[in-house]
DNA sequence: TAGATTGTTAATCGATTAACAATC
DNA sequence: TAGATTGTTAATCGATTAACAATC
């Protein structure tokens, strides 16, 4: 249908979603000085099996040695270009509560092409204040903000009851990637993608698997309880 | 196959993941006042489609009613029941850096039967404060909390390093769900339930996706790029 | 009854897996 | 060459979607 290869190039979301953990267990390697390594050792590595793993490194390319295994820097640094990590993305952090100020000093964010250059925040009593070696400014200044630094991705770490309005002006203001971790669904326009991480989400699901787990102990008591 | 129907009834992974969203919507809507809703007004409040709301609701039984919709304490209730949350589930959080420390006054899992009961860390200066009410306690207690709490839940918040051997110890105390925010895999027995939240491969995924959008703006220029 | 909306079916779609030919 | 391991194929599995009969 189309003409040019790297448009139709659909890597599928699911492979999308692993690259990640696949770069972090990569890097794991590098650091032990470990140059080479085998599609069953890095899946391993990195909770998969190893089908999986080069189906989805299938996608990006031909970057393994048959016979051999892949290249820990090589494979490391075809994924980080394919993630977009090897440009410098301007993260903008909304809500500096205690989860927003735990978001700003994590080094996971720094770390990896993000770059946290803007902290806003609506209390009178956090603007001014400097958190990870950045001024929390107060909202009014996000539009300019998002302007001047160029602001790709936005951190909603707000109550939810102010979530979409900020999302919004983020949106008008030209952010299109918002990573929201308030508990609502935001709504965005077409081209504009939201993730979101709801915490106590997590916690639900784990609940569902223990019940389930506490209950198929009683039904069919045969091995001893852990007590 | 099995003769009891509540061994059978499998219910989807994927539907379970999205019980907590509907739930979420459905508290929301009871907020407001509102007793009675559709699966298209629901489906949209969670952020899906309504054939998807009322497959995944199928799975939980029939509690709507054709012709009028679902009546929202109910169906609250019912989620409620199925993910455990009528239940009372003591959590520990291991490690109390900035994202332990946030976790800990994160009000998403005060509420909704969960209870954090006990903090753990390791270093002597955090041992012994306050955070959100509870003491922390040394890492030598783990076991005796974990037994003496009969802690459901293990949160682990501790560095990627320290992450597998925190894990080992509570699933030997007998703990078997884990929610790690640790960024690495942690190997468990089989039996034991682990969830990951990494907050920096959330926005590597984002950055994978809003690269392919300043491509595909670059390749064809056919409306003004935001600039 | 007429209108509305559920619960379910059947078709489609996408993801996973095992197996193996290709090839280092 | 012999041994090892990738990249790909084809089969399976599970999830999504649209459509509609059931039914309030």
């Amino acid at each position: 249908m189309t003409a040019d290869p790297a448009a139709r190039r659909g890597i599928p979301d699911a492979t999308v979603a692993r690259l990640p953990e696949y770069l972090r267990a990569l890097t794991d390697l590098a650091e032990r000085g470990i140059t080479s390594v085998s599609s069953e050792e890095l899946a391993t590595a990195a909770g998969v099996r190893s089908a999986k793993l080069r189906k989805d490194l299938s996608h990006l390319g031909s970057y393994g040695v048959r016979g051999v295994g892949y290249e820990v820097d090589l494979l490391a640094y075809e994924i980080s270009r394919e993630l977009g990590l090897t440009q410098d993305w301007p993260v903008a952090i909304v809500g500096l509560g205690n989860l927003g100020h735990a978001l700003a000093n994590y080094s996971g964010f720094v770390t990896r092409g993000f770059r946290v250059v803007a902290l806003l925040d609506h209390d009178p009593d956090i603007v001014g204040q400097h958190i990870a070696g950045v001024a929390v400014r107060p909202m009014d200044d996000l539009e300019r903000v998002a302007e001047v630094d160029g602001i790709a991705i936005g951190v909603i770490a707000t109550p939810a009851a102010s979530a979409q309005g900020v999302c919004d002006r983020l949106v008008a203001a030209g952010v299109r990637s918002i990573l929201n971790f308030a508990p609502c669904v935001l709504s965005v326009p077409h081209g504009v993608d939201v993730r979101k991480v709801d915490l106590s989400m997590e916690l639900q699901i784990l609940a569902f698997h223990e019940q389930r787990k506490a209950l198929a102990a009683r039904r069919t008591p045969l091995r001893e309880v852990v007590r």
